[in-house]
DNA sequence: GATGAATGAGTTTTCATTCAT
DNA sequence: TATGAATGAAAACTCATTCAT
């Protein structure tokens, strides 16, 4: 079953590595395709479009991210280790996943402004997650009655920057950096 | 006088726009030199490349950035008031200087590997004015001893992702915000 | 069959048309193509480069001279008599592919010193033929034992002076040229 | 006196030194400018164009080689004595000369066919030279009756081969090799 | 006369996309 | 459905030539 979605899949994995290592322009279908094992043409069958498959594979790599990430995060309990599993799961999965995970971090105005639109929507998904944790602990009264949005921001901004670090030096946040970080917010945040 | 400068001034300036409306591929030399009021041939006369004029274009965002921001913070004393008035220029300078600052502030990995890498050296200039605060704060005893590494990230980032949003949203953090955001921070970091 | 290598030929067909009417530099891809009846790109699918479809061109023409020339010459007894053949064959071949001819016969420094060095090596293969000819005389005692150096160098400078002329003139040397060409020089190698 | 042919001199030997070294269509008129220590604009004072400068810089070889030629022409008596110093004197003036010289032995098809007729035209004027030697010979009767138009193609042709050759072994013929290669067709020439 | 900054026409080359098999 | 040969639009870049100083 499901031999349709499984060469997509496959052609999407392909796109990944030659996009993260080439950049999107530079990337050329000709050789996704042969790295996918398929013909040019085949691409055309299950994408519209280079864009298109482009977008397909960032909504692929963040949908899996988000669903990941729900499933740890329902485990924890209290906003700090929900808040801390977060860093250390993000730092975890985006190890495994490096070349999807640029495209999710990483901003690419280069690729034209409705592009970054798109990709700016896509993130908000992301800030979604941590919005509903921080709310969730003002209304308990874990928290101070913080602006969600404010909060939201720093922490997500704070773990970003933990991770595009992590990119270029390869030292990815462990449990002791995230419960560093998380500690470090967590003071100005509570009641 | 400085003739020459202004010139290359000028087709910068032009190539800001179109760069920041287009994206990097999107953008073509022919439209930067119409806008700048020149010949096709005279941007080459000045800049090596089409990738040469874009770097000199961000190294010159960058710069003078610095160079404001560096002023600005000379005339502030303590940390607290160093970081808040870090947010604050930021957001004000960003928001003059709005096409410039995508580049400064966003990633570009479509661009390609080398290109990524370029950018990323060149915004540690960045974050070295950040830890140079946090050093002098932890050595004057005004935090307590930190990782300056961490807080750095933290920082960078919390503002990185205040300024990303104010693009989309248009709402450039206020003295305000800065000084929530600050405080939120700063209460993690006191001795 | 073939059906690959017929499109390249057609290619390079249509390129020794253009290239000898127009010269190298101002010979036009786009032309070429038209006259082939392919699409421009279908060109830079058979060939690296306009270089490159330059050089197979005039590899084709030389290889395809060298077989007919070689093959004529076995008919042939004596020194004498191949040389007389030499210099019709030459005369009739490049008559009926003036075109591709010319790039054999004459230099073409204009296109930088690498491809000219490419040219003289090509150009190294037609006069071997000759010095074999020379050598195999002198062995055999039909002829004196002068330099074959020096004398392949006189042979293949006279008939390709001739060559040369006639591009002009239009007056391909006939039979009886080639004999007195031929007899002028032969005198002058007898025991 | 003679400034202005000075300049025009000066600009012709650079000119005949880049055009040696990278062919006509890489080479540019910058460069030439600068190696003649004069303005880019400072050539098109002198020269209506590139095509007029590598023009006037062939003329201007030939009519060098072909003043020197016909002056050490006129101090040899008898047929003989004059081919035999006709390949010594190219030889040496080549040799001398090698980067204009390329221009006058070769051809350059490369740069459209009128360029070509043109070179031709101008080529003609050497075997002129030859031509007159040999029309002399027979009507004084030291040779018999040739036809002088196939013996000018012949010697010429010759000659035109031992130089270039020289170009690449840098062997250039001496006053063995030119006698030898003389004797070699004066042989078939004797009445 | 001399200069060199400015120009833009003209070319090669790339690659996403199509479509006949 | 899968393919890959063919296509041509699009863009960077070069350099001969001009002309204001």
């Amino acid at each position: 079953m499901k031999m349709k979605n499984d060469k997509a899949q496959q052609i999407m994995v392909a796109a990944a590595g030659v996009f993260a290592r080439e950049g999107f322009h530079k990337a050329t279908v000709e050789e996704i395709a042969r790295k996918a094992g398929v013909g040019k043409g085949t691409v055309y069958e299950y994408f519209e479009s280079k864009d298109d498959l482009f977008r397909a594979m960032i909504r692929e790599g963040v949908q899996l991210f988000l669903k990941v990430l729900a499933a740890e995060l329902a485990c924890e309990d209290g906003v700090r280790a929900k808040l801390i599993r977060f860093v250390e799961v993000s730092a975890c999965f985006l190890k495994e996943h490096e070349s999807q995970a640029r495209f999710i971090m990483e901003d690419a105005w280069g690729l034209g402004k409705s592009f970054c639109q798109w990709m700016a929507e896509t993130r908000q998904e992301l800030s979604g997650l941590v919005r509903e944790i921080i709310e969730e602990g003002v209304k308990k009264g874990e928290l101070r009655p913080v602006d969600p949005d404010l909060v939201t921001k720093v922490f997500t901004g704070a773990n970003h920057a933990l991770i595009v670090s992590a990119f270029s030096t390869g030292e990815y946040p462990d449990r002791e950096m995230a419960t560093s970080l998380v500690d470090l917010l967590f003071q100005g945040l509570q009641p």
